[in-house]
RNA sequence: GGGCCUGUAGCUCAGUUGGCUAGAGCGCACCGCUGAUAACGGUGAGGUCGACAGUUCGAGUCUGUCCAGGCCCA
């Protein structure tokens, strides 16, 4: 039964007598509730001098004058409310700025939003169709109805970012969220347009018909960045293409035409777009490869060797004869007859187009023997490789499908109007009609889609402006791949956090075509690009240069609003080395010139923030940027994106680190879905903030990290542990006044403060080093390690006993609680970056601010200093011993019938006096006995006290115990703490 | 199909240039304390290191193939 029945009916309750902890901070955070508290004190700190309020103003003005760290926020996109990669992503960031303050930066950060483009205008347009207002805008010019989409598109951008901002804000990160950076605010969009001008300026912006991924569904050309591979079902078709020269093909194979009469040989090609055999131009083979001629029922085809078994058995053939072989090179000039158009078409645009070189066989080094014959049918204007061979052997860019996906006149009278979904069962009727099919089967591949209107995309020619990798800048003739390729090779001008960001980003620069920049849409960044009547494109760097003053001035609505010799308004062609002749020359006015239709690819946007952000907030001074961070998929994304504009203007990186985190996956490692996770509001309101916030820093975030209900309430315990030891030290502190600067002179090298504080100089430095590397997990675990095991269950066990039971003044216990207080104000400290709420109450409570009292905050502090004394060297040594004794006491009290560790007594060996300068009482506390000696034996020993007197307040035995005036038995420091003989 | 990455106890992670019986925390089991108490302390049980093959005196670590998963691309 309990120590206290114990005692006999003289004996006095010593309880009360004791020092015991007393504290008003409570072990109950309370978070969801005390939080918001937190906030809103935060939110009102005022420093001297400046009209800024808050906890982000204060800390930019306390470390003003300090060494800089620039950080940089990518911007996310301003569409709905916060989600899981949000937490992530948001808390990192955060924890680099919080961790940069402490560590004595300067460390501004501006917020940024992402506000432009399709998901947005998408969302708008749905919303006025719904409500009817779509119709009267159908009424208006095109100008007034693009306005009038952007001012909606405005209004609804605005709304998400004020959501979202308060969602970040509640999530306790810091950040100037009084001034964000906004992609449609006049002055980013000036600064977007420098970058734009700057790249004209190196001659890398240019305008082109290229096959581009085209939505149908939104007549607009996407980026690589807008698309969402998805699985589909296709027709896929095997055509024969009948040979132009039966003779020529028989030649080729080696063999004589009269020995097959009357034979027509064909081409096999493959494909599971049969809408674009319209605009077939060519067949391409590889030179390498080996090419049969077949007779298959009959019929006499050229298809690749390797495919004639699979091909062949795919179409049930039943007589298949190879009769010959060759090797592509004999193949390529040969020519064809198209099976669906007589004449080789010209394109519409082009109607001077040479198409002399039309439907022959050439080579192509992409063609590959894994899918379809080994012929590969080849339109330019409906595939990139195609468009490339085109360009090669002298195709015209073909492409008879408008915007809509309908064909154009040029077409076949049958397919004219027709939409090229509709129109793939139908040229393959046709084909079958005429007796050109082989074999057609449904087909499901993986492909791509709009990531909006998830409809698949086409490839379809059109005129786009385009950022050019390959061209030599005019700067030192070094183009941006080049130059790419140098940054994420040996040159180390960028460091990549994990390592492997490198090799990742380089792969990705390495095959990256021209950067496709120009949109069809309304709501975005205008290109200031005109054309000319003779039909040419105009925009030079003085151009750009020119009506950006007065993009700067009205915003982007003025391209639309003004005309073009208004927004030329500062621009004069004399003084412009690119300007077109008929403007030098005057042959031409700016009356004369229409505005381009397109805006810029949000991608463009954002990838100019190092410039609309960085350098225009700082007049050049925050540049380059020490650190991005972002989510793996930004090494395509904005990381390459600013990096291409970065390199043309500047000629260098616009980074100096990049660090890059996983991504969210549920409990089994895969994909989470949309809809998967919960709110991260609710997970607020559940588990609070700063719980969520330890999660984070507790994630190996470089690798894809597992998130499920189960961790948030595992992270949820290991919090309460961090606060329960919080809370032990603070109510040990409740009669202690720290001195302001507490003297450790005077601490013994061999006592258990010292080794405390000397465990507590190893944490700062490993801490600080870890937050300093982005290691926050590895501060996390140190953080809960030295709470854990070297506070709660080592020291703070061992020191209980003289904090209780020495007299309240007594030296030992003020040196413990001096102790206690640096412990407990620097782990405060260490913590604030992550337990941002939690550590600023326990830092207030530890300085006994009254709650009213507004300016006492932790965040306004700096990471902790290492104390100046000396720890003896025995300590590790000395651990070894107090674990074999440990488990020496369990295994005594296993076998006898000793309960209480305080009834039992160790004898340590000691033969070499290693141990001989510690203090016997700190070691038997620390091992939670009641006496401890060295010996010069060679076995630990543990003894039965039993026989022995306890002291009556403390519970130990040792030699002093003895009865006392007041009645009881008490050791000699007990009797000494209340004053007794 | 290609590039980059991941796969070590039920869970989350450490494991340096290949080298003793593979470590930690959580969780779990058992014990103690009841003067940190919706706390605290102690002890313990858990792993053929994704699979297979290879290099080596020796492989969690290096190489190859395969399987599973993620991001990016085709």
């Amino acid at each position: 039964m309990t120590n206290a029945t114990d005692q006999q009916a003289n004996t006095p309750n010593y309880k009360k007598t004791l020092n015991l902890p007393k504290t008003s901070f409570p072990m109950k955070a309370n978070l969801v509730q005390n939080e918001p508290a937190s906030l809103k004190r935060w939110d009102a700190l005022k420093t001297d001098g400046s009209d800024n309020k808050g906890l982000y103003h204060a800390m930019q003005a306390t470390a003003e004058g300090r060494k800089k760290f620039i950080f940089h926020d990518g911007p996310p996109y301003a569409n709905g409310s916060i989600h899981l990669g949000h937490l992530m992503n948001k808390t990192l960031k955060d924890l680099v700025v919080r961790s940069k303050f402490m560590a004595g930066y300067h460390c501004p950060y501006i917020p940024g939003w992402d506000c432009h483009g399709l998901p947005i205008e998408h969302k708008v347009m749905t919303n006025l169709v719904e409500s009817g207002k779509a119709a009267k805008l159908e009424t208006l010019t095109d100008d007034q109805r693009r306005t009038a989409v952007r001012r909606e598109c405005k209004t609804y951008a605005d709304k998400q970012i004020k959501l979202q901002a308060g969602q970040m804000k509640r999530l306790m990160t810091l950040a100037d969220y009084e001034d964000p950076y906004l992609t449609f605010l006049p002055k980013f969009e000036a600064g977007v347009l420098e970058v734009l001008a700057g790249l004209c300026e190196q001659g890398l912006v240019y305008k082109a018909l290229k096959p581009v991924h085209w939505s149908v569904a939104n007549e607009t050309a996407l980026a690589d960045a807008e698309l969402e591979y998805q699985d589909r079902e296709d027709l896929s078709v095997y055509v024969d293409f009948e040979a132009t020269d039966a003779a020529a093909v028989f030649n080729a194979f080696g063999i004589q035409e009269a020995d097959h009469p009357g034979a027509t040989p064909s081409f096999m090609i493959w494909t599971t777009t049969p809408w674009t055999l319209p605009a077939n131009l060519a067949i391409a083979v590889h030179e390498k490869f080996n090419y049969a001629l077949v007779r298959v029922d009959g019929n006499l085809t050229v298809m690749a060797c390797d495919a004639v078994e699979r091909v062949t058995t795919l179409a049930k053939s039943e007589e298949v004869e190879t009769l010959a072989t060759t090797t592509g090179d004999k193949l390529v000039g040969l020519s064809y007859t198209h099976p669906l158009i007589a004449n080789a078409p010209t394109p519409i645009n082009d109607p001077d187009a040479d198409t002399s070189n039309c439907y022959s066989i050439v080579h192509a080094d992409y063609v590959t023997l894994e899918d379809g014959s080994g012929l590969v049918h080849t339109a330019p204007g409906h595939g990139s490789d195609d468009y490339i061979t085109g360009l090669r052997v002298g195709l015209p860019v073909y492409c008879p499908v408008l915007g809509d996906g309908t064909y154009d006149t040029t077409a076949p009278d049958w397919l004219i109007g027709m939409s090229i979904w509709d129109a793939n069962q139908l040229v393959a009727d046709r084909l079958t009609e005429s007796g050109h099919m082989f074999h057609a089967y449904k087909f499901n591949h993986s492909y791509p889609h709009d990531w909006r209107s998830k409809t698949p995309v086409i490839f379809r020619c059109t005129e786009q402006w385009f950022v050019a990798v390959d061209q030599p800048t005019k700067r030192d003739g070094n183009s941006l791949r080049d130059m790419a390729m140098k940054s994420t090779g040996d040159d180390r001008s960028v460091h990549y956090v994990p390592a492997w960001g490198r090799n990742r980003m380089r792969g990705m620069l390495e095959s990256r075509p021209d950067w496709c920049i120009s949109r069809q849409r309304s709501w975005g960044l205008p290109i200031p690009a005109f054309t000319l009547p003779t039909g040419d494109a105009f925009m030079t760097a003085a151009s750009v240069t020119a009506v950006n003053i007065i993009i700067r001035e009205k915003g982007s609505d003025a391209w639309f609003a003004d005309e073009p010799s208004s927004l030329l308004e500062h621009y004069n062609p004399a003084t412009d080395p690119d300007a077109p002749a008929e403007l030098k020359d005057g042959s031409v006015t700016f009356d004369q010139l229409t505005k381009g239709q397109d805006i810029l690819d949000v991608w463009f946007e954002s990838g100019s923030s190092w410039n609309a952000v960085m350098r225009q907030r700082s007049s050049g001074e925050n540049f380059p940027i020490d650190l991005y961070l972002e989510g793996s998929d930004q090494h395509r994304g904005w990381f390459q994106l600013s990096l291409l504009p970065s390199l043309g203007v500047m000629g260098r990186p616009p980074f100096r680190t990049l660090l890059t985190h996983g991504f969210m996956v549920d409990k089994d490692g895969k994909k989470l879905s949309k809809s998967a996770g919960a709110a991260l509001k609710d997970l607020f309101d559940r588990y609070g903030v700063d719980v969520l916030r330890w999660w984070v820093s507790s994630l190996a975030y470089e690798n894809d990290v597992k998130v499920d209900e189960e961790f948030f309430k595992l992270a949820g315990d290991s919090y309460r542990k961090i606060r329960n030891t919080l809370k032990f030290m603070l109510s040990n502190l409740n009669d202690y006044e720290a001195p302001a600067n507490p003297d450790f002179s005077k601490f013994h090298v061999h006592s258990i403060d010292a080794w405390v504080l000397g465990e507590y100089n190893t944490l700062i430095e490993k801490v600080t080093n870890a937050y300093e590397t982005y290691a926050f997990h590895e501060a996390q675990k140190l953080i809960y390690k030295f709470c854990n095991t070297t506070l709660s269950s080592e020291y703070l066990s061992a020191v209980k006993d003289r904090l209780y039971c020495d007299a309240p003044d007594s030296e030992r216990r003020r040196a413990t609680q001096q102790t206690l207080h640096t412990l407990t104000d620097g782990l405060c400290k260490l913590i604030a970056p992550v337990m941002c709420h939690t550590a600023d109450e326990a830092y207030r409570a530890l300085h006994k601010v009254e709650p009213k009292e507004p300016t006492t905050c932790v965040h306004l502090t700096g990471f902790p200093s290492k104390v100046n004394l000396e720890t003896a060297t025995a300590w590790p040594l000395l651990w070894e011993s107090i674990e074999k004794i440990m488990k020496a006491a369990e295994d005594t009290r296993a076998k006898s019938d000793i309960d209480n560790p305080l009834d039992l007594g160790v004898k340590l060996p000691d033969p070499d006096d290693t141990f001989k300068w510690f203090n016997a009482e700190d070691l038997a506390d620390i091992c939670g006995v009641s006496r401890f000696e060295l010996t010069k034996d060679d076995k630990i020993e543990i003894t039965d006290l039993r026989e022995q007197p306890r002291c009556d307040r403390s519970w130990k035995r040792d030699t002093t115990v003895k009865p006392r005036s007041d009645g009881g038995t008490l050791s000699a420091r007990d009797a000494q703490a209340l004053g007794l003989d």
